[in-house]
DNA sequence: AAGTTGAACAACCGCCCGCCT
DNA sequence: CAGGCGGGCGGTTGTTCAACT
């Protein structure tokens, strides 16, 4: 249908903001909140198009913002992250908060990105660049299970972003009618703050999934349903690689009612059945000491049962972690005479290799390779 | 010291989707 | 149901600054 520019774009100041400008839509937006972001410059007295005005706010000057160095957790839940995801850079800031998708996916270009093709991974696929899995076969098999691996993350990522979408959508709503009432800035700043959703609202979905597997791997995997916790068919144990019509699995939330989530020609969608109510409670969606979430379950066992990690989840990464390891040996070799301050680097470089691999080594969504 | 190059980051652009009328 | 609007998302470009020649 084709739709009109959001403002018009004579006459507005585009590039870098300047203090002043910051400071008028802080100003603004700490009095008034934001309401509608295209009629905000007008109100707010800036030269901007709302859209901008939106995007210097999300991505700088939000109080709930982190900024600076990236630290090694984070840079493993990216890389983790897009492994599952791929570029869907708000689905994978939902799990690194404070953190804005803008900011990690200029970290991840300008940064991991490089670092990955460097070590001989392509960064895309997460795959070493010269295939060594072996056999058509072997590829094959992969192949299906990571893609079925992959829509199991992806559906339960996008549940997560969804609702975590949601709440903020719901506090910014909440506060446009308060700030279009409130009489006080004070008692519309401190509304401006986005509800605690508990640490964070998403929780790090992969520190729960290390404590789901190394519960489930010490238990013994085909005990989860006998020993542990609800027994539950693992969804995968219908699926069908031919078929697009998949089982339609819940994914749960914590307190949370259960979000519906169905697979369309390999898309994802999530369909929540109930309104969130937990919304001031700081809220788990996954414990690894208080309870597991059954979805979890699900997936540890569904990549059991489609054959992912029957021989151990650590095999593949291992083999990936010597992949990466030859290969940067290979680098090596291949530079000749390289001086001891690269020998040193190449050393800090495989311990941080190390750590992310050993990360990825106890959760079996790790070999990233899709 | 001046010019060049490249890394890092901020901001923009175009497309898409959901909601509303 | 179609069209318009607000807003989100991912890709890309622009700007700045430090390192290098």
């Amino acid at each position: 249908m084709g739709r009109s520019p959001c403002c018009e774009k004579v006459g507005l100041k585009k590039g870098p903001w300047t203090p002043e400008e910051d400071q008028k839509l802080l100003a603004y937006i700490d009095e008034h909140g934001h309401g509608s972001w295209r009629a905000l410059p007008g109100k707010a007295g800036l030269q901007r198009c709302g859209k901008s005005c939106r995007l210097r706010w999300t991505n700088y000057l939000r109080p709930d913002i982190k900024r600076g160095k990236f630290t090694l957790q984070e840079e493993q839940t990216i890389i983790q992250l897009h492994a599952l995801l791929g570029n869907r850079w708000s689905a994978i800031a939902t799990h690194l908060p404070k953190r804005t998708d803008n900011e990690i996916k200029n970290y991840w270009n300008t940064h991991l990105k490089k670092r990955l093709a460097k070590m001989g991974i392509d960064p895309v696929t997460h795959k070493p660049k010269s295939d060594a899995l072996g056999s058509v076969e072997a590829q094959t098999k992969n192949l299906a299970n990571i893609s079925h691996m992959a829509q199991w993350e992806s559906a339960r990522l996008e549940a997560e972003a969804r609702l975590v979408r949601e709440s903020k959508l719901r506090s910014s709503s909440f506060q446009s009618l308060l700030g279009s009432s409130a009489s006080s800035a004070s008692s519309a700043s401190a509304l401006l703050k986005p509800p605690q959703l508990g640490a964070p609202l998403c929780l790090d979905i992969l520190k729960a999934w290390e404590g789901v597997w190394s519960k489930s791997t010490r238990s013994g995997i085909a005990g989860i349903g006998a020993s542990g916790g609800p027994d539950i068919d693992s969804p995968t144990s219908t699926l069908s690689f031919s078929d697009n019509s998949l089982p339609i699995p819940t994914v749960g939330f914590g307190e949370n009612p259960t979000a519906t989530v169905e697979f369309i020609n390999g898309l994802a969608l999530c369909k929540e059945e109930e309104e969130w109510k937990g919304l001031h409670k700081p809220t788990q969606w996954l414990d690894g000491k208080s309870g597991i979430d059954n979805s979890m379950e699900f997936s540890t066992v569904g990549l059991h049962d489609v054959g992912f990690v029957t021989d151990g989840p650590s095999d593949f990464a291992e083999g990936y972690k010597d992949l990466i390891l030859e290969n940067s040996d290979d680098q090596n070799s291949s530079d000749g005479g390289r001086d001891s301050d690269h020998a040193e680097g190449d050393a800090d470089e495989k311990n941080y290799w190390n750590n992310i691999l050993n990360l990825v080594n106890s959760s079996p969504s790790s070999p990233p390779l899709f």
